[in-house]
RNA sequence: GGAGGGAUGCCUGAGUGGCCGAAAGGAACAGUUUGCUAAACUGUCGUACUGGCAACGGUACCGAGGGUUCGAAUCCCUCUUCCUCCGCCA
């Protein structure tokens, strides 16, 4: 959520920056500016009748206290007009309030300085392009093949036991996958992330705090008995950890990373594009979260990238950095890299990492701020990233490490799969 | 699941209808003193909205939301949450 200030004095800069989002509502902002207008009206009519009803409130104690009771009763008299205009104008604050909540939530962020204008994907700007892609023998299959073939990933049992989309890792599968797990928060604890275990439930002001809700509820399951969510990645639970916190200065940069299951509906999302692991309702993940000084927040970008990308230079993979085109990007975010990794029986690339910049979009909803040295207290910035998605990159491995003997182990995970091929 | 007791500022904690945005102590920060450390002394020490160039004001907030009242941290209702005891249990 945008700060209603910042779009009150910065009309034009606030439509041009979402001309490069291709938003199509820009009359949001006048609405949010006539809303605001309103409410400051509104509040002060309001504080000046509360200001007088307690100054007449203070008078009946004082005459009551000096035994003068019938001019107490005469002040009372005075007071029941004024406790109505009082009743109608909160009354009136409080829709006007809401009027401007639901036009603000509806307000995406502003894309920072360098994100190229664009509605589409193709449209998303080739960063930088790393290694080569993999040489595969004649008879190489997609994953969704390796894994029937050497029993490690089973889909059907899934669906027996739950839906499409949660598979059922077997043996040498389900190993690679804590191994995986294991791998990306021991390279994270090194560059300097602490693990935290959260809950994979969440409340609903959790859900409002990082901006799944209101609007993509859908995407979410919902525990209606309790009213409770299933994250939908980690990055709900660890960013709320922060929520209604105000920071020292000294406490900047915080930096978390933690490993839980996502859950995610994605309705109606069937077909070719989502065979095997390339889309899942359950799945893993090793999420980064960082909390940031303002000043800092891009600079913290490129390093959360450079950190992925280190990854995946590890794994062996050939991918690309894209970094999205402001209509491409999440509704939340000011820049984002993707990083894709070429999969190369598919012949085509897997986003396996969103890196993204939120700015005080999320920090201003989440009333996360710190205190400076000024005494003064500002939103701190918050970022998130994949380090990483492990269902696309085991297809990957699955993929480009395949040979006609088996599935080759990528060196850096042999110590923690303790084998260095399926077959 | 049953019974009872709590929730006040960074922390401890006072406050049972007006003089309370809130005592006191501690912590923290700044200054004075000081050879250094410590101590002592002085001051600062919640958040948000809003008016004002500013000085300085107004309003709201004592877990959350409603209610009673001229007036609520204080009384009533609902919810959340913590603690103690009992029951159950990985």
């Amino acid at each position: 959520m945008l700060q209603v200030n910042y779009i009150r004095e910065n009309r034009e800069k606030v439509l041009e920056r979402l001309s490069v989002r291709n938003f199509k509502q820009p009359e949001l902002v006048d609405e949010i500016i006539k809303f605001d207008e309103e409410r400051r009206q509104t509040q002060t009519s309001l504080d000046n009748l509360s200001a007088i009803a307690n100054a007449s409130a203070k008078q009946v104690g004082e005459l009551m206290r000096n035994g003068k009771k019938e001019e107490a009763e005469l002040v009372k008299a005075e007071t029941a007009s004024n406790k109505e205009s009082i009743k109608k104008l909160s009354d009136e604050l409080a829709v006007v309030e809401l009027h401007l909540y639901n036009a603000l939530v509806q307000l995406p962020n502003l894309p920072g300085e360098q994100v190229p204008t664009g509605s589409t994907p193709e449209e998303n700007e080739v960063v930088s392009l790393h290694g080569e892609p993999a040489q595969l023998h004649e008879k190489a299959l997609p994953h969704w093949e390796l894994t029937a073939k050497y029993d490690i990933i089973d889909f059907e049992l899934g669906t027996k036991i739950t839906g499409a989309g949660f598979p059922v890792y077997k043996g040498k599968g389900a190993r690679l996958q804590r191994a995986l797990i294991n791998f990306f928060l021991d390279r994270a604890t090194e560059a300097g992330y602490k693990e935290m275990q959260v809950p994979l439930m969440v409340n609903e002001a959790s859900g409002f705090g990082t901006g799944q809700l209101p609007d993509k509820e859908g995407q979410m399951y919902h525990s209606t008995v309790d009213n409770l969510y299933l994250i939908p990645t980690a990055e709900v639970p660890v960013t709320n950890l922060y929520r209604d916190v105000i920071l020292k200065e000294d406490d900047l940069p915080i930096k978390n990373t933690a490993y839980t299951p996502c859950f995610r509906r994605e309705a109606g999302s069937y077909g070719a594009h989502v065979r095997g692991l390339n889309r899942l309702h359950q799945f893993d993940k090793v999420e980064l979260v960082q909390v940031v000084h303002p000043d800092k927040s891009y600079e913290t970008l490129e390093q959360m990238s450079a950190y992925v990308q280190s990854l995946l230079q590890e794994l062996g993979l050939h991918y690309r950095v894209l970094r999205l085109c402001g209509g491409d990007m999440g509704f939340v975010a000011a820049m984002t890299y993707d990083m894709e990794v070429w999969s190369a029986a598919q012949q085509r690339w897997l986003e396996v990492s969103s890196v993204s910049n939120f700015e005080a979009y999320q920090t201003n909803r989440l009333k996360l701020r710190y205190k400076g040295a000024t005494g003064k207290t500002q939103l701190a910035h918050t970022l998130n990233g994949s380090a990483l998605a492990l269902p696309r990159i085991v297809a990957a491995i699955l993929e480009n490490y395949q040979t006609e003997d088996g599935i080759k182990i990528p060196e850096v995970l042999v110590k923690y799969t303790g084998f260095d091929k399926i077959d």
